[in-house]
Order: C-alpha cells, then structure tokens, then sequence
DNA sequence: TGTACATCAGTGAACGCGCGTTCACTGATGTAC
DNA sequence: TGTACATCAGTGAACGCGCGTTCACTGATGTAC
C-alpha cells in the first residue's frame, strides 16, 4: 500500500477515534507510522488530507437499482433501509464534524458538484427504485417517491444520529428498526 | 443584560457564522465586545463557553401535547412537522459541530442525562402525541407511534441537514415539505 | 561490469504563529462608622 | 457628610504550548554510458 494511502486511512482512523479537533498533523503522522514532514511529500497541506479523507474514504451508498422487481417491495425496503442504517452511522460521525469547518464543508461540497455527487445521492437513490416499482405495477400509483424516499432515508439518518450521540457504533436491532419504519409508511399495492 | 449573556449570545453567533473550529477565545471576546481576559471572569475555562451555548442557546424543540383532540390529527402532524422543520434548521450547524470534539460531546450528553432531557425528546414528544390520538380515538389502534415519530423526526432532521449543506438557513418551502412528508405515512383512522 | 550522476521518499530539527490562560493592575461602586 | 476600606467587573500585556509547515539533509534506487 503506498504512503498516500496509509495516510489517508490513519487520517480516517484518527478523524474517527479522536475527532477532527484533535485530528492533528502530529497525530495522523504517529497513526500512519511517518514522520509529519513525510506527509508534505503527498498533500499540499492539511486540508488536503482531510479532503482526501472525505473523497476517499467515507462508504458510499449502495445502488438499490437492481432490486427491481425481485422479491417484494417491502421486503426490498426493508433491506435498503437496514444498509442506510449501516451507512450513516459509519458515515455521521465524519460528516457531522466537518460542519465545525466551514471552510472544509464548502470545499468538499464543489468537488461534490464537480463530479455530480453528493448528500442526496440516498434518498435520490430509493426514489428512483419506488418510481420504478409503480412503474413495473408493483406498486400504486398513488406512493409518493419523492416523499417515502425522504421518510425511510430521513429516520435512518436519524437513528444512526442518535446511536452515534450515545457513543454506540452501530444502531441496535438495526434489521427490527427497518422493518418497523418501513410498516410504518403508506406503501399501497396497486 | 449581563456580561455572562453577552457573552453567551456572542459565542453562539461565533459559533454559527464561523464553526467552532474558528470559536477561538479571540473571536468571543471581540464579538461581545469585552477583553479575551474578561470571559475568564464568568467561565472557567473556553469549553465551559461552549457547554453554556449548548445548554442555553440551543433552540428547545416545541411541545406537542397541547394538539391532542383539536383540528385533525393530519394537519395537526404537519404543524408538528413544520415546527420540526425549522427547529433542526436552526439547531444542525452547532449540534452537529460538536462531533468533531468527542469530550464535548460527552460533556454535553453528561450535563443532558442529569436534567433528564437530550436527543430523543423531539421524536418522544411525536410519539406521545400520536399515542395519546389513539387513546382518543382519533387515530387507528395498527398506527405504531414509535415508527411513525421516528420516520417524520427523521425526515426533518435529514431535511434540514440537507438545507444546511448547502449553506441555507431554512429548509425551502418548509410547510409544502411537511405536507408531503405527513401525507406518505401510514395514518389509517379508525 | 563499474562508475558517476539524478531522482525521490523520508527525516530531525527548527520556524513563526495563534491559541487558551494568567497576571498585576485600574477604577467604579458599595459599605461602615 | 466625609472618609477609609472592601469588592469586583474589566483590562493590557505577557506567558508557555502545540500547531502546521519548511528546511537542509540522508540514503536507497534507477539510469546512462
């Protein structure tokens, strides 16, 4: 694994472990087994590396898109609601801290633009699967995508807050929490 | 008003304009209009500043307990959503900073479980809402108050996160949002 | 094959700066008699 | 009423420290001939 690489990871590992406050030059050099001058070889500056960190190193939702029209609609929501759990609650903590950095949180947000991704990429995700249910007539017509998709995307976002608030990593019952918000939306068959 | 609120107040604007990466003792001072050395009169130390703002000057979400039995249960949600809405807006920036330092946080969440109050009170207060129409009759014993609480909490917290990341102060077109977001629950009256 | 040189990842030590905090002091206000 | 003293919010200047960053240097590896 090359430098840039380690770095990054005792980078993310520090960011996760200690906070970005604490996130230090001195410490993710320690972390990542370099001297702090080493890191200079392959970041500009500190910035950079956090920007890295960001790009690089934050999971990435998974596409939902292939689950149409295999299983059941329900039972579909009530899988990409459990790995939306397990995203956020890896994702927040990172991404929480980074609103503490304005300057951090408009830079990661052009590149973001740039490459036409970004923090809606969840819930435009789910949206897209529920339109293509109605489409494929496994659902009603009267299901709002838009609004569903904010709903389960929304309450996992929260609960993964909340564990994250409680120190937990990882949201209990996770796989029982979706199938209860998922029963809780208005989910007609046509 | 009192230096102790001056400085309060000007921590908090601080805090919101610039990150609390960028509170520095400095910034305070010069927002409240008093030496660097005169914060130390009335706090102990620059966290104590902080734990001040978290606890005083957070906005307190509003109770929902006086709804039960008037109007209908739907536009009663939406007034609670609408509120929701504009109550994370305001409070994202600053909550979510906190993340990037972890002994603040825990500080805080310490400071919460002693008053008996924290994160969970805007989706207990739904829930109790909704439990409390169903006690009344007003509302189908099948609505699960937990699940549907955490999905329109939820979708407002993950809402305002959104506004926020882009660098707005409200969510757009909050009560349109709201609407939407109440009429995709499951809400089934008896 | 041997030799001279170029490249480049990495380092120890130092740099200046801005940070949170403390110090000795001031001056206004209140209090005792 | 006047005087002596106590209290206390507030300050300018300084403190030491840890931060991000740079510098001159090393030593291993690659390359030309």
């Amino acid at each position: 694994m090359s430098a840039r690489e380690k770095i990054l990871d005792a980078a993310a590992r520090v960011m996760n472990e200690k906070g970005l406050a604490r996130a230090t030059t001195k410490e993710i050099a320690r972390e990542a087994g370099y001297s702090e001058a080493a890191l200079y070889k392959h970041f500009a500056d500190k910035q950079e590396i956090f920007l890295g960190v960001l790009n690089e190193r934050l999971p990435r939702p998974q596409a939902s898109a292939d689950l149409v029209g295999v299983g059941t609609v329900i039972g579909n929501l009530e899988i990409i609601t459990g790995q939306l759990l397990r995203f956020y609650v890896r994702t927040f903590p990172i991404a929480a801290s980074i609103f503490s950095a304005p300057d951090l949180l408009a830079s990661w947000r052009e590149g973001m633009n740039a490459k036409g991704v970004g923090p809606r990429m969840p819930s435009t995700g789910v949206e897209r699967y529920l339109a293509a249910e109605i489409e494929a007539g496994r659902l009603a017509a009267t299901v709002d995508p838009w609004a569903t998709a904010a709903l389960l995307v929304g309450a996992a976002m929260h609960q993964a807050f909340l564990a994250n608030f409680e120190g937990l990593d990882e949201v209990p019952d996770a796989d029982a929490v979706a199938r209860r918000l998922v029963s809780a939306v208005d989910l007609a068959t046509p």
